[in-house]
RNA sequence: GGCGCCGUACCCAAGCGGUAAGGGAGAGGUCUGCAAAACCUUUAUGCAUCGGUUCGAAUCCGAUCGGCGCCUCCA
């Protein structure tokens, strides 16, 4: 049984889809600005993880994810840069999909760029006006947030106080009360987008296209809405209050909240000199399944310290998965099965399955994975493993991968080349005739084109680095 | 100041009342012509500190100290 931590009541909860099938999933997604960096993607990480789990259970899915396509940030640099949004926007979310794919993140069922949702936002915004949960001051609309007793439910606000001198209103325009949110801007110049509305021209405020994008696909209710805890207030609380005051249905059953990842022990930002890109990671050579395994080593709940010694800690993890199944791959079994073995396979399924239900327990779920190949590893050893124990490992290895995607593939590894396996031949020759000097020295050339030699018992075997 | 998360070995980390998973790094060893990989041994009578509850606490309660985040656009 599946637990998730809901932030709503703040404790973890059972989670089933409303309708006992189908899970409506919406996702929180970049604002294509720039390129994403890491801490963005340890959300996405997990949000992948969570979207795989919920596949697992054989329930349907429908996950949604917004792209934010207009913001103030986006005005001003393709202002700066003399296009329009669209053309501003477009290399950048092109670029986030790509780097979403070298992390293998699934792609959601449905994305939706928040200027295809204009039409939807504003029949949201005649509804709150309608109603008197929304009213006009100068040429925007904003929520009246004391029409709606409930608010801040979420971050609950009811038990903060402000902090003295805090600043309240960020925004220049004129509100009612200050903690009004806007939700439509009416254009500051004449350069800014626009669109047409009953109720005056402007464009969307930030807090408006999920609520809209999340509704028009998924229905009032979702079963989980998803996001990194910087999110809780206000946007998700202006969300609850948006949404619900148009329906009077509860919004979201399931609020599930990733926590930051730092990185040197301190938040990412571009002056201090701790930011970084997945691009930038790639370039300096990392690998993009040790960084996918560096996102997911600590869930969700914590705190992530990202450091480079770290990742290279995950790196060598994961060679130690991929020298694992290289061995046991090239193995030479009998036939059978060592009961021994297979009960320990079995209980390392369960154990995995047992740790991602609690509320994607991932690191013990890997600590499960290490165990079973530390266990296999001795069996191979004592020559005590069969193939039956075999065809099961790489089985309980094919879950992981479905789940957690951090399987290194083998395929590439080892391949035949005759080339190689000439060098090779060569090598064990020269071995054999006790000429190291020229075995060493074919070694190295083969080292030098990414090679790897093991000399086993059974024979030489190689692979690609 | 308020709200929240956290403090487990050199580093990361699981642990949710029954006696400290796992990964990385280091050291020594077995195997090997040498390597590589693997395996073995080694690194917490102790889980920030101090009290309390309990037959029993890293786990529950209280206090203290420390770190981080949010309260403002932000994954």
């Amino acid at each position: 049984m599946l637990k998730l931590t809901n932030t709503l009541t703040g404790t973890q909860e059972a989670f089933t889809p409303s309708d006992g099938e189908h899970v409506r999933m919406y996702t929180c997604g970049p604002t294509v600005y720039d390129y994403a960096h890491i801490g963005n993607f340890r959300t996405y990480v997990f949000e992948d993880v969570l979207r795989r789990h919920l596949l697992s259970k054989g329930w349907k899915l429908t996950h949604v994810m917004n792209i934010t396509d207009i913001d103030d940030k986006i005005i001003r640099r393709s202002v700066e840069l003399g296009v329009d949004i669209h053309t501003y926007t477009a290399p950048f979310t092109k670029a986030f999909f790509e780097d979403s794919t070298t992390l293998k993140i699934q792609r959601p069922d449905i994305i939706t760029p928040a200027t295809d949702y204009i039409p939807e936002m504003v029949e949201l915004v005649e509804k709150l006006l309608a109603a008197g949960y929304a009213y006009r001051e100068g040429d925007s609309i904003y929520f009246r947030i004391s029409r709606f007793p409930n608010y801040g439910r979420l971050s609950r606000l009811d038990k903060r106080e402000l902090k003295i001198g805090a600043r309240i209103d960020a925004d220049e325009y004129e509100k009612e009360e200050p903690r009004d949110f806007v939700l439509w801007k009416a254009p500051k110049d004449d350069q800014e987008p626009r669109w047409d509305a009953p109720f005056g021209t402007g464009r969307p405020g930030w807090h408006l296209e999920c609520s809209a994008m999340a509704m028009k696909n998924l229905g009032a209710t979702l079963d989980i809405h998803c996001g990194a805890v910087d999110n809780i207030f206000p946007h998700h609380d202006n969300e609850i209050a948006q949404s619900e005051a148009v329906t009077g249905k509860p919004f979201v059953r399931f609020w599930v909240h990733g926590e930051f990842l730092l990185v040197e022990g301190e938040k990412m930002s571009k002056s201090k000199g701790n930011f970084y890109t997945l691009r930038d990671l790639i370039e300096r050579g990392h690998d993009p399944l040790a960084i996918r395994l560096e996102l997911m080593r600590v869930p969700y709940r914590k705190q992530l310290n990202f450091t480079m010694e770290g990742l290279r800690g995950s790196q060598s993890s994961l060679d130690r998965v991929k020298d694992f199944l290289f061995r046991l791959k090239s193995a030479t079994l009998e036939a059978g099965s060592d009961p021994g073995i297979a009960s320990g396979t079995a209980s390392a399924r369960n154990q995995f399955e047992a740790a991602l239900d609690d509320d994607l327990n991932t690191a013990q779920g890997l600590g499960a994975m290490f165990e079973l190949i530390r266990e296999a590893n001795i069996a191979l050893s004592e020559n005590r493993l069969r193939e039956d124990n075999r065809r099961e490992i790489f089985d309980f290895f094919q879950t992981i991968e479905q789940r957690l995607a951090i399987v290194p593939p083998l395929e590439s590894v080892v391949q035949g080349d005759q080339e190689i396996d000439a060098l090779v031949a060569r090598r064990n020759e020269a071995r054999r005739n006790r000429d190291f000097a020229m075995s060493d020295q074919i070694r190295k050339e083969l080292v030098d084109r990414g090679i790897l030699i093991e000399d086993t018992k059974e024979g030489t075997r190689w692979r690609r680095k």
